[in-house]
DNA sequence: CACAATACCTGACGGC
DNA sequence: TGCCGTCAGGTATTGT
């Protein structure tokens, strides 16, 4: 699943090969995949056309395209080009007479003749759209992207805030680290391998947690993310894939998520599955026990 | 306002 | 063989 090392392959991946060039026709194959785009697929395509890439950028999750005019330079008006994979999206780089992908959404081709760019997304939780932007404490983010909070990657992320509003909420930790709002780009995989690097359950409340805790685990977060980035980000099948359609290899790397039954890295104990929002949660019952006083 | 639950979607897989 | 239930899960929306 797409969390933020796939993401950001995939971000290097578009500015290595659309980023400079100019789009001359958008073909929308699937309308939900760009239902976020209130005007219509239409206007969708007919708004990009004649456009230029001029920068790729991300924050958590969201990716998305700085939009120039023709000579490549950014227009004043601020718009993107807004790019979120869901749980299956991809963005591909391919030849124009390549087969079509079964899950082709949206086809985006360029003025150069040269390769173009396919948004393929089986579950269609992903989706395009145009948004203008914002400012939001000197970054320039689009509107949608304004809501959602620095990741731990950037430079801006600043530990001690969100310790600050992590102690202040009422509910368990791996909640709170799914919130895009409080700290973007973590999601279930990078949550619970996280969480047992830093040896806590899921289900600790967050106003008992100690500020040099809240810091080895976004420590944890960060070294968790930077693993996963430098070996191309974690695919256990072929729906994530960089630019290239290529998988990364951090599923190796894994030690609880998907891991229920086999032995704990640090202690042997035998990994747990527990239901969690609708989905699983993964720890060791030994290195992470469930506290009494648990956020269930 | 804070927090929790649910809808959205397709395909793989196991059981019968 | 094929049908059915379950699972995968990020985010917007709805509910409490």
């Amino acid at each position: 699943m797409p969390e933020l090392p796939e993401v950001e392959v995939v971000r290097r991946g578009v500015a290595e090969h659309a980023v400079g060039r100019t789009l001359s026709s958008v073909e929308v194959l699937h309308p939900r995949a760009v239902r976020r785009h209130v005007p219509g697929p239409d206007d969708f395509a007919g708004r990009l056309a004649g456009r230029c890439l001029s920068a790729a950028r991300r924050r958590g999750k969201y990716l998305w395209l700085e939009l120039g005019d023709e000579a490549g330079s950014p227009d004043s008006g601020g718009e993107a080009l807004v790019v979120h994979l869901g749980m299956s999206g991809q963005l591909l780089v391919q030849p124009g007479d390549a087969r079509e992908e079964k899950h082709l959404r949206v086809r985006l081709r360029f003025a150069d003749g040269g390769p173009e760019l396919r948004f393929v997304d089986q579950r269609t939780f992903g989706g395009l759209h145009l948004a203008d932007l914002v400012e939001v404490d000197g970054i320039a983010l689009p509107k949608p992207v304004a809501h959602i909070a620095p990741d731990p990657l950037e430079q801006v992320f600043a530990v001690d805030a969100v310790a600050a509003r992590l102690r202040s909420r009422r509910t368990g930790i791996k909640r709170a680290l799914l919130d895009q709002s409080l700290v973007s780009g973590v999601g279930n995989i990078y949550a619970d391998e996280a969480l047992w690097r830093a040896q806590l359950h899921w289900a600790r409340p967050t106003a008992t947690l100690t500020r040099p805790k809240i810091r080895e685990l976004f420590d944890a977060v960060t070294d968790v993310m930077q693993e996963a980035l430098q070996v191309g980000g974690t695919s256990f099948d072929a729906l994530y894939v960089n630019v290239n359609g290529e998988s990364g290899y951090f599923d190796r790397s894994l030690a609880v998520y998907g891991q229920a039954g086999r032995p704990c890295r640090r202690c042997g104990a035998s990994v747990r599955r527990d239901a969690f929002m609708n989905r699983s949660s993964y720890t060791c019952p030994v290195c992470q026990p469930k506290p009494r006083n648990a956020h269930l």
